[in-house]
Formats: C-alpha cells, sequence, structure tokens
DNA sequence: GAAAATTTGTCCGTATGTATT
DNA sequence: AAATACATACGGACAAATTTT
C-alpha cells in the first residue's frame, strides 16, 4: 500500500505540500474509493514517513479545499458534490429557478424583526434611513441540504403581515401576491465571494474555509419601484450561478 | 498593552478560536493602524498566555480570511482592500468594464497554443469535438494588481493570426476588429467560487486559501455564432461582478 | 557590504481532551 | 467500557527571509 514516490525534504516545498499532493491525487484516482475516507492520520504518518502533526497540516488544506472533511472519532472523510444552478435574470426566483434539481425545496424562518432601515438598505430600497422595515432572515434547503441563508428587507409600509403569509408559504412570491404585488422583477445582482463565518458554518452546515457566493439582490415591483433588498450566502460547493444574456 | 479580557480555556472554545477573534475586532478597531501590522507571534503568545504555536493557528485563520498576510521575516501585514466592479451583460468586456477604476490596465499573454478542442470547448463552442482551436493563456492586471487569470478558446479557421495581434493590442475587443469581427457579444456567464490552486497563488500573488470568483463564459458574433469561450479565475476580494437586468 | 537580530515557517515529540465506533 | 481517531495545546529546534546594526 506503500506509495512508489516519497515525500523529499530539502527540496524547498514543505513535507506538508507534497503529502497534500499526493493524498489529492489519490483522492481523484479514487483509491479510497472503497471507504469513501482517507486513512487515519497516523497511518499516512507511518506511509510518509512524517509526524502526525505533518499530515494534519496537509488534511487541514485539504479540508479547507472541501476535498475532504474530517470528522472526529470517525475518521477523514472524502466529500463529493453536485451544484445546483441558479440563472440569474429579470425572472429569478429562488424556489422556481431550481426547477426540477430539487425535489424538496425548504425556507426556514430563523429571525424576523420590523426596524429602522440603516444606509445601506436605504440606498438599495432607495428611501429615507430610518424609515420602518421587516427584516426575514431564512435558511434554504434543497433535498435537506442547506444552500443559502440570507437577510432580506422590505419596507414595512407595503407589506403589512409579510411575515405571517412568507411562514404559511415558505414563498416570498406568494406572500407578495397576498399582499397585492401579483409580479416582480430583479433589478440588479451584485456577486462577491469570501470566506465562510461562523453564523454560516452552523446554518449552512459547513466545514471551517468554506467559500461562500453572496449576492446582494434587488427586486423591484413592475413599476421599477424597490419592493425588496436581500444579502444571500451562498454555499459554494453546492450552487452555480448563470447569466444569460 | 495587555488586553483586559484574557482568553479562557476548558470553555468548550478553542483558544486559538478566542484568539483570532480578539485580534479580528483589534484590527477592525484600528488598534494596529500604526504600523499596519499585528505584533509578532511570540509578543501575542505572551500578551494571551499561550504558546506560540496556538497564536499561530488563530494567525492562520485570519490569514486564510484574508484579514492578514504573514511574510517571513518581516511580519503579519494586515490587508486592505477595494474591490472592482465588473459589469456583467451583453456588452461585457474586461477593460471597457472596469472603466475609470483603474487608470492602467494590462494583459500579459502567457501562452498560447493551437490544438484540438476537446469535449467541453466543443460543446461551448458549438463546433466538432477535435476541430482546431486557438488557445490563449492571459494574466490581467489593474494598477498593477492582477486581477485575474484566464483560459480562452477560439475557433482557429475563423481567426487566423488571432495570437499576434492580440499581443499586440492587449485586447480581444481589438483583435477581433482586425480580423473582421466589428462586434460580439456575451451570451452566457457561470459563475462558481472555489478555492485558488498553486497556480492561482502565483499568477495572481495571493496567499494559500485565497478564494476566487470563476467565470465560463461564451461570446458570440451578432448572427449567434460562438466566438470565444473562456474560463477566468479572479481574485475575489479584488472584485464583485454586478448584474443588471 | 557583512553580521546580528528579528520574525515567520517547518517539523518533531508529547500530552490530554473529545467524539465516535 | 474500551478502543479508535481527530482536536487542541505545549515545548523545543532549526530553517528561511527580512530588517537592523
Amino acid at each position: 500500500m506503500a506509495g512508489i514516490k516519497q515525500v523529499q525534504r530539502q527540496t524547498g516545498v514543505a513535507l506538508w505540500r507534497q503529502i497534500a499532493d499526493r493524498i489529492r491525487e489519490a483522492i481523484s484516482s479514487g483509491a479510497y474509493d472503497e471507504t469513501g475516507m482517507v486513512p487515519p492520520e497516523t497511518a499516512l504518518a507511518l506511509q510518509f514517513g512524517v509526524n502526525r502533526h505533518t499530515v494534519r497540516s496537509a488534511l487541514a488544506a485539504l479540508a479547507q479545499e472541501g476535498i475532504v472533511r474530517a470528522v472526529q472519532g470517525r475518521g477523514t472523510l472524502i466529500e463529493r458534490k453536485e451544484r445546483l444552478n441558479f440563472p440569474i435574470s429579470r425572472r429569478t426566483r429562488f424556489t422556481d429557478g431550481l426547477g426540477d434539481q430539487a425535489r424538496e425545496t425548504h425556507s426556514l424562518l430563523l429571525e424576523h424583526a420590523q426596524e429602522p432601515a440603516n444606509a445601506e438598505v436605504a440606498r438599495w430600497l432607495r428611501i429615507e434611513q430610518g424609515t420602518p422595515v421587516i427584516r426575514l432572515e431564512t435558511v434554504r434547503d434543497a433535498d435537506r441540504r442547506p444552500v443559502a441563508r440570507g437577510t432580506s428587507w422590505f419596507p414595512a409600509a407595503r407589506f403589512p403581515g409579510l411575515v405571517e403569509t412568507y411562514r404559511q408559504t415558505e414563498s416570498i412570491t406568494k406572500a407578495f401576491a397576498a399582499l397585492g404585488l401579483s409580479d416582480y422583477v430583479r433589478a440588479t445582482t451584485e456577486i462577491t465571494a469570501a470566506h465562510a463565518d461562523s453564523g454560516d458554518l452552523a446554518d449552512l452546515e459547513l466545514t471551517p474555509g468554506a467559500v461562500l457566493l453572496i449576492t446582494k439582490a434587488m427586486n423591484t415591483d413592475l413599476e421599477g419601484v424597490p419592493v425588496q433588498y436581500s444579502i444571500s450566502r451562498f454555499a459554494a460547493d453546492r450552487v452555480q450561478f448563470t447569466i444569460e444574456n
């Protein structure tokens, strides 16, 4: 089971890097497909002739890349992934956009409040700073796998009772419809990427170092008046966005 | 200079995490603005009453978030960042899209070749697999800072001499124009995010763990015939994308 | 320009804690 | 309950890069 090529010292490339590369190759070559796990750290340390900590550095790098996930007491599992596709267009809607990619989608309302708009929210919703807005904190699942967490703000005066309707329907589109807004469109979307923070790790069931796709989006009614501003944080290894022009 | 709150053991929260949080706060409060650096590891270890390795774990986490950057022999520098905005639309062009956000942009041609299209390239360019394509590997800078590296493929038969023209003009738009294609449009864009690999680290001057925004884009001529397929890898902390619908 | 001091990087060894099997 | 496996933390040594003397 020992590899043919051993790691080499004093080559200018750190041992843990060489080992990470070696394990990455082994994973993609399917060497560990039987168990779906990487061998225990102690076994790898023996195999490569290094200290267990050196192996840990290598595994930490791979975990950080999302290739493996260490579980205390169990072992280091190999991750496999498929990405859901989210089209971004004038007609962008979360659930509809998924189409038949997921059998079952859920939206969990974590928290809600009515509060005065801060500078950023006011700018996006084109209202005066301090105007009352409704804030919703949600986590969205597709087939039991958390996909995104986000915060949305709505002008409070225009959508009384939004929270109750949303809680029942789990859909912004339906809540809007129930409140007299039959249609709306995506006006602008801003996309960045960053590392997950501790809140993301918990809500999206991620491991430290995970990557997020972050969108800031503004929806308007058909007259172009802003009705929703959202910041959404997507687990990057579970989604991709597509834009058709 | 010692902090008022000390870190606490046996609380269920690892020491290195507590220390990372403490340093993160100190940075954002401007405590280290004078030097633009975090104190040396040994000083922090003394301040928090822990081993230097524990401080290193904390700093590694912050480095991985892109908040600091360690430089051997010098110290741990605090990163500050501004993001360039890339609009994605039917008229998407790299340099023009930047507008006045950068005084100076460059495109460095790393490598080029003519080769048969593989399955992916053939699918995007809507040509037969094996048809000759021109491949360009480039790195793009804005104000001396590398922003993106990418690979582009073009149908070889349609654009003879593309490489020479591109090398002179540093512009795909101008190279197309010189070869008789006066205008083209962005048809589809696919966006994902991931960790940087070793090639990205080198070309984009990033540190391990850095996050990338990755686009797969297809441009067509005005008749809708694909003329270019590109995979671009953007340093996520230097850019954002915007989509206006 | 050379030497010394400073600072981060790598690696080892050991001990103990915590979660899972 | 015991064994296994990952997580955290400490201590030490030396290497490598940079800055200071």
